[in-house]
DNA sequence: GGAACAATTAGACCGGGTGTCTAGTTTTTG
DNA sequence: CAAAAACTAGACACCCGGTCTAATTGTTCC
């Protein structure tokens, strides 16, 4: 699924009308190449040109599409964060299942998702959060900001697991979401290291076992 | 506390018998910097160079202390393991106190170790482990390792805590200790990016939260 | 047909760095 | 005083970084 395109030699100047696959599409396999490539190596150790190369797009275009490599990062950020924004709700908002079922699914399709890559993929939010002393200081904002996305989205699928009793209701549904995807990026790094999924199991289990135990009281 | 040391200009060749710090104390103060530098920006995008400055070390030297920036690397890991397990070892086996306090200790010491750095140094072991996919192979096991002796550390105190009632004896302290490196280290992350020990809190907050749940059964 | 404009990219800018190693200088040893 | 040991200058041989201007090609509209 390697997004190479050899395709033909191009030309310089202006394309012709058809032939070029328009402005957005190219911009957007930018995008998703840069993806790719950050979520297994970071920002500050890539160069841009390893993902142009990747798209089979020109060094000199890249500023066509792109101010700079800083904003490049800030829009990788908000594509990853929508991108997974959109994965939770797929999951999280299916209500033929029961609350915690979903979160299991999500958990069980994101731990599927980097068992494909080998485990050389991570999150992308958590490499640039733990490089942060290497970029540029508009990206702590944005990252701050994707977290409490996803948070919240957890937090209102901890909500409903509440309302039908799968989660006893003097737990805060809040501190239980920032707590599991703390753990879950913690997880997410052991998974890498040992390349195994192993990790990631381990911690879900332990949070359902958490959730459960309160249940019980 | 830079290690910088601006010295004597160093001269060429053989030092003469007293005047130079002698071979294992230059190595030490390179392991040293090596450590303070890594632990802010990880292995890979940082060159030796930089390390070699900052100790006042000519760039030539380098292969005279260190056969590579792999072995180099290498020693990295293991002095700041052992760092690290002789810390948890002052904290946790400290029997004035109950084993959980001591463990709370332990997590306030590494949080004011962070605050102290303004949250930009993390967990070298982290570090490098979120970095594995641009790292030497020879890294893996080696940090590998590391996890699993500060976890057994950490088990042996929660073991402690179950013999005196404060942690229900139905607890696996085993999956307890990596449950908690694996919470700590996504901990360690975020606050890297909020450059605030508030997540190390909240994360251990939830922590012995949970062991006290269990316990009230 | 041809000027004006829009879209795209070649190619170089310039400065930096990478890890490594050899050849050399200086001391110590015997 | 020769041989061995301890240390380092300086260069090697790259490959790279992000950025931008000037050139090229297409389209539009008269």
């Amino acid at each position: 699924m390697s997004t190479h395109t050899p395709d033909r030699p191009r030309r310089r100047g202006r394309p012709p009308k058809d032939s070029a696959r328009p402005y957005a599409e190219t911009r957007n396999a930018l995008i998703q190449a840069g993806l790719a490539v950050l979520t297994e190596k970071g920002y500050s150790s890539v160069g841009i040109d390893e993902i142009l190369r990747s798209v089979g797009v020109p060094k000199g275009s890249f500023y066509h599409y792109f101010k700079s490599k800083e904003v490049f990062g800030q829009e990788l950020i908000s594509a990853y964060g929508l991108y997974f924004a959109r994965k939770l709700d797929r999951f999280l908002l299916d209500d033929s299942l029961s609350p915690l079922t979903r979160i299991r699914h999500f958990v069980q399709d994101a731990s599927q998702g980097m068992a494909r890559h080998d485990f050389r993929r991570g999150c992308l939010i958590g490499n640039l959060g733990q490089e942060m002393s290497l970029l540029p200081e508009s990206f702590r904002a944005q990252l701050k900001e994707v977290f409490e996305d996803w948070q919240a989205r957890t937090a209102s699928c901890l909500r409903d697991a509440q309302a039908c009793g799968e989660v006893a209701a003097t737990l805060d549904p809040d501190q239980l979401a920032e707590w599991f995807w703390t753990g879950w990026e913690g997880a997410v790094l052991r998974a890498k290291l040992e390349a195994s999924s192993e990790p990631l199991e381990r911690f879900t289990e332990g949070f359902f076992q958490l959730l459960q135990a309160h249940a019980g009281r």
